[in-house]
DNA sequence: CGCACTATTGATATTTTTCAAAGGAAGTGG
DNA sequence: CCACTTCCTTTGAAAAATATCAATAGTGCG
């Protein structure tokens, strides 16, 4: 703890990069837009940046903003009386944080890795929204991917094994990242791990001592290989693919 | 129900019944239509009967409606290739079925009970949000809100037991006939159960005895009665909230 | 009445959690 | 530079929860 922490993320605004050379550009809230659209989104879109650790909101405050992710990973998260956490959602880059008409979070939302957001005030946004269909569709689209892959959460959850759930997890990881690169998730790539165990317990539905357990299995018996603890190399996806349990197609062609 | 066994959800058109005096014309996707918004739909829409049992459609075909569920229950489902299933999503009256721009179905969506849809076929449908900003305002609401209860359900599947997931279950059929009813669920309310152990054990991510075994737990410390095997009486709703792990006040005012 | 389906209950097996200890890696201050 | 602290991770042993396998009991219907 320097002098870093002390900063607090609304004193902390990075330059603007120009919404046209923005790296989420094509996968973001913003996707459909056409050049004067984003002209409006440039003149009212500010950054705010979180180190690893941070809270963004707790569940039950205001939020003032609405958000894309730029870089980084942030977790959603419900938390029990009794302490027990279950993350509910992992927004990585692109993914947009923040309800529409709602401006009370429902979940206490942390930044997992360092943390760039593209921020709105709801205000603005919200009449934006309503101006302007490419916007509102373009949410609505992403708010039902988001229910899709919920949804398959809501399998890995209630039907997976501990080994499936871990493999599960890191398809998904590559996935996103393969699709973010335009590209497809190949053999000999490397993973990484933006979580500690507990975040992945977290998000998996199980302790840190299975996933810590798992994560070694796996590893004996070849599926993964460790570089690091925060980096995995899978020589194989198939293999992981089959391993998740899921079907080796992967679902709908999107 | 003689003659009707054998009659195809396809050539069963029940009358029209006008939107203004729908059941559910103010909670569907259709409330906040204005009246020329409801002369459009009413000119377009049709209905569907399916009965227990019966499937609306299959993961992976093609689906050529979506539709509002106006009485009984349906269930979206994923299968795993070994045949472990887990129930996605629980469809009663008033929400929407069906993804506006993706016309094959992610899941299989099975009739849980009798169940009446109210059709549109997709092409006008989509049409009308396109042209319509109160209905897609609306169906992005919904949406939301379908995200948010998957996400109160990653919660159920990840981290509670399985007495508190019976517990759970129960609040949100209570909470839910409730809100249909305009009312607050009561004390000595009677739920309805309109799923065998089986889709419950499906929903719930347990096992069809686990399910039974907890339901009898429940009844043997007086936190519910049977009224048969698909009527359950809560003599104590704060009690069943209690052993559902869930706070009290149940979260966000809406 | 008896069949088919659904639900309950019991005994055992399996999986995952819990409790406990210890091993690394990174940063801090002497 | 090194000892020290802290945080994260790994591993082990025992306990708890749930699944599995198996038998029995209601329920509704032809």
């Amino acid at each position: 703890m320097t002098q870093v922490k002390s900063i607090t993320p609304e004193t902390c605004h990075p330059m603007q990069v120009p919404c046209a050379d923005c790296p989420i550009r094509y996968r973001a809230v913003c996707a459909t837009c056409e050049a004067g659209d984003l002209d409006r989104l440039d003149a009212t879109k500010y950054y705010r940046r979180y180190q690893a650790g941070q809270t963004v909101a707790l569940a039950g405050e205001r939020m003032e903003f609405v958000a894309s992710v730029v870089t980084g990973v942030a977790g959603l998260s419900q938390t029990m009386e009794d302490g027990r956490t279950q993350m509910v959602g992992l927004l990585l880059p692109s993914d947009f944080l923040g309800r529409p008409g709602r401006a009370v979070s429902a979940y206490d939302v942390t930044a997992l890795s360092d943390l760039l957001l593209c921020c709105f005030r709801r205000k603005p946004f919200e009449d934006l929204l309503r101006s302007n269909p490419r916007i509102s569709g373009r949410l609505l689209d992403m708010t039902l991917d988001d229910l899709d892959a919920a949804r398959e959460w809501l399998l890995l959850l209630g039907r997976k094994s501990a080994r499936e759930k871990i493999a599960s997890f890191l398809v998904i990881l590559a996935r996103r990242h393969a699709a973010l690169m335009q590209a497809e998730p190949e053999n000999g790539i490397e993973i990484e791990l933006p979580l500690t165990r507990e975040a992945m317990a977290d998000y998996l539905g199980l302790t840190l001592e299975t996933v810590s357990r798992q994560i070694s299995a796996l590893k004996r018996d070849g599926v993964i290989r460790l570089v690091g603890k925060r980096q995995v190399a899978v020589p194989d996806f198939n293999r992981l693919v089959t391993e998740s349990g899921d079907d080796s197609d992967g679902g709908l062609p999107i």
